[in-house]
DNA sequence: AAATGTAGTGAAAACGTTTTCATTTACTTT
DNA sequence: AAAGTAAATGAAAACGTTTTCACTACATTT
């Protein structure tokens, strides 16, 4: 059975003010007197006042929360944007509150709605792939709305909305290049699985566009798709690499996908980079420290949940005019010795 | 700027009944006549009316939400744990707050304060090593706490907190004596720090516990101690390995250790494990698909997070006498291509 | 010296619910 | 037919804040 405990009526008797007082002290502590301050304070934790957010809210604008829906917290690349956002918005008195939805789109809307009910100041969803009706309730209730992860991969399909994000057509296209440049001509691709998610697609398009520009088409069977698991790829990965004809050069859509790719092909006896090249998308944890090091893509999971922090709440105080803005967040090359050049 | 939707008197006016029918209808839906609570549910529809939780709670007993507090996102098992637990919660229409305290227990303590403010009806915290003002706090407020993850070592520790969790002393006996049955005796042990957790010290316990009943004492050396980071595992086992004298077996704190072991040890030249047995604690995501299946044992994250969805809910329906509870979850033994008996 | 401005404060209304208590209505039991 | 019980509802108080408005005291400008 909860217990309340004091007022801030009773920390204004003690301290010999009025609650309004109190209330200024706690929101915005410079418009009282430093005395009074003081005093304030002292009765508060003589009292072990503990302020009551909920009243607050029924009365006064903001609640103090943000809430977040990501797709999995298992997924390290993830995991490192949740951590950083979470973090730095503790650090501005923030509250997080928190729900997963499985890449599923519904039960996104249904957790925004209860986000809403609880009266959160800002929302922040991954990706740009999302039933519109989220856009249309938090609008009608002034709750501000941050997209990161990526941009959309069409600026015009989302004018309004702000967007932190990484271009995932720039990155399948630099993967697919770095393996050009390397001289491989025999190329395979894993994809990821992109129901549900607008990442896997983009990136997927802009290999095949990389790699075509160059002439080089890829017969349908090196063209496989994977769900983001590490069991499913690494028995694709091995069947590709039975086939009579075996490519050069594996791209897969991440980490995860190309830490089984080159799972599968140790297990088959190749030496990665000598007999196959490698290269996923990510920089995951241990990408860097496994054998051979994963040459990869890094997308700055901490930078864009840092940024993200920022940034909502910067939009929560901005007048409501503020135009969206679409940041585009660099990515970095993080070319390791799962790859090498061609015939040398 | 926050816009102020339609409210229960609204809705209530347009299906001509009174507030405290609709409040009645959307918190506990049997207690309204099934026409009535129909006409509520258009009216409800009609207006977009959604409910103002922070309202309900300055009157009402709970708020629908519960605090968690993690060390850590980063994490593949914590991961697991946070995952399940969430999804279950979401599920019975509660919602979580939540807080990364990277195994500081001071910002423990300001996350729980903060929970308290936004009247949270239960705290979820990790592990058994936690500042005594938490427990006190909460408490006094009636807000129900369940620790997470791990038994105390000593029950006696914590007589009045509920507990879910794996015993790491257990864990961590069984781990070595796995590899003394296995015949080695050159055993030596890669330690996962144990400052801000009381879980790598249990295991530590554990593991030199088993080895010591069985005349196995490892020279100073082969005691090593590391943070839960790839890099630096990576750099500790090489060390070991490098030296004159080479264990046949190393036990690792976790999996992360483990990982980093057996990319170390395969960059030596060394095999896995004609040359050298490897076992980690854990079961993380990627040990079972790796090069070689790594031996390890599993924490039933998941289970423990659903176990611990289930139970807060009940400490918070129950009446308030209910005595604490300590639920011990059992483990499971990993035993894959790692690890081999000695000499054979 | 008067006028103006500013910092600090208090009284009281307002916020949107839940909950208590009383009342009505409908159904059982005697 | 009377009495008793249960289900459904409404009126109104209560919850702990914030915010508006008004006021005072004092400093600054004219």
């Amino acid at each position: 059975m909860k217990i309340r405990g004091s007022t801030i009526t009773d920390v204004a008797r003690k301290a010999g003010t009025s609650p309004a007082t109190v209330s200024r002290y706690f929101s915005n502590p410079d418009m009282v007197h430093a005395d009074t301050g003081r005093r304030i304070e002292d009765a508060a934790t003589q009292l072990n006042y503990i302020r009551n957010r909920s009243a607050a809210a029924t009365r006064g604008q903001n609640t103090g929360t943000i809430g977040m829906v990501v797709p999995t917290f298992e997924s390290s690349i993830f995991a490192e944007l949740i951590e950083h956002f979470t973090t730095d918005l503790s650090a501005l008195g923030q509250t997080v509150l928190i729900a997963t939805n499985h890449y599923d789109l519904d039960r996104e809307v249904q957790a925004v709605k209860t986000f809403a009910e609880h009266g959160v100041d800002g929302v922040i969803l991954i990706g740009g792939q999302h039933d519109p009706a989220i856009s249309t309730l938090l609008k009608a209730r002034g709750i501000q709305l941050l997209c990161v992860w990526n941009l959309p991969q069409d600026i015009s399909d989302a004018p309004d909305i702000d967007v932190i994000g990484i271009d995932n057509f720039d990155i399948g296209h630099a993967a697919a290049t770095h393996m050009l440049d390397l001289g491989h001509r025999d190329i395979a691709c894993i994809f990821g699985s992109s129901d549900g998610n607008d990442r896997a697609e983009a990136r997927q398009r802009g290999i095949l566009s990389a790699l075509n520009a160059r002439g080089v088409v890829p017969p349908a069977p090196w063209l496989c798709q994977t769900r983001y698991d590490l069991r499913m790829a690494r028995v694709i990965a091995t069947d590709l690499l039975k086939r009579d004809h075996r490519p050069s050069a594996i791209i897969c859509g991440n980490d995860i996908i190309a830490f089984a790719t080159i799972w599968a092909a140790q297990q088959l006896g190749l030496n990665i980079p000598q007999d196959l090249s490698v290269m996923g998308i990510g920089d995951f944890k241990g990408a860097a420290d496994m054998n051979p090091p994963l040459s990869t893509i890094r997308i700055p999971a901490r930078f864009i949940g840092q940024m993200a922090a920022r940034r909502i709440m910067d939009l929560i105080n901005a007048p409501d005019d503020t135009p969206a803005r679409h940041l585009k967040i660099d990515f970095e090359m993080k070319m390791r010795q799962s790859t090498k050049a061609i015939g040398r």
